[in-house]
DNA sequence: GTTTAAAATTTCAAGCTTGAAATATATGAA
DNA sequence: TTCATATATTTCAAGCTTGAAATTTTAAAC
């Protein structure tokens, strides 16, 4: 009883500790993102998915990847779109659905981003080698639990 | 060479995972607040720092703590002083400084809701035991490495 | 004592985010 | 077919968030 009770708070503070991390982390890399190209994390991260998908993507799983509301989805891409980094098309076979990609314009910023984007985590994550991304890995996978979204 | 290249990319992959369990245990506990308790995370996150301080704090402490932006502190807590959880007081020596805390039905409430809060989390983290809390605290003091904010 | 610079907070515009309602399309049953 | 239901997306209001400018007060230099 004792001990669970120390464990429950223990579990709390574990996911503060995370969720400061997590902020800290973005905060870097969303000024990073400002200062040196102009843009903002939530582009970011939706370029990002896109480039990865590396064919055009439904919206509905783009906000289901990101773990974001449809509506938010809708906004950013856009305005990407708006920019010339991505562009939406009705879907052939079904027509309900949008699928959306990024343009060659797109692409090309993304990659330019990216790079210094992995080098600012590596500043911040730098600490950790090897062996502790493997500790790392298990550790947020058994967090995850048996969720049905996967990453890739 | 090589390795470090591999190392670099593992790291971003570390990033990304930890990004992505704390969108889904945000979501989850955003969810929690929204249907048992008409609130939302960033209220919960205002009164849960004024709670821990137990005392009268700086405004420009809470945004610290909280690592947000001045500005964004000032709205969250101008809408829990509407409605009556939150009071401002301008500093007795430094008249600079707004000093903020809960009121009583301001703590009456954070206490009701920080304990399905705690069950929540001890849900989604269920799968840690006092083992892996002990290396995930490690990992994460090291990852926030040198840095100046505490958490205290 | 004035002036200048620094510090704490608020204000503001622009963009982000959610959750619910609205729209459009598809599917299945009568 | 036609109706009902389900699915995919967008729209919308309200609240959240940032970063920069404005405001107020303090501290320091002269």
């Amino acid at each position: 009883m004792r001990d669970e009770v120390d464990l429950s708070r223990r579990r709390v503070r574990a996911w503060l500790r995370m969720l400061r991390v997590a902020r800290q982390t973005e905060n870097h890399l969303r000024e990073y993102l400002r200062v040196n190209h102009a843009t903002t994390l939530p582009r970011f991260d939706v370029m990002a998915a896109l480039h990865r998908a590396g064919a055009p993507m439904k919206m509905s799983d783009l906000s289901r990847h990101l773990l974001v509301s449809n509506g938010n989805a809708t906004t950013v891409v856009e305005r990407l779109e708006k920019d010339g980094l991505a562009a939406r098309a009705p879907g052939q076979d079904d027509r309900r659905v949008v699928m959306v990609d990024l343009t060659a314009k797109g692409r090309a910023e993304f990659e330019a981003q990216a790079l210094g984007h992995a080098d600012e985590i590596n500043l911040l994550f730098g600490g950790l080698d090897a062996a502790d991304l493997t500790v790392l890995r298990d550790l947020t996978k058994r967090i995850e639990g048996g969720s049905d979204e996967q990453d890739g």
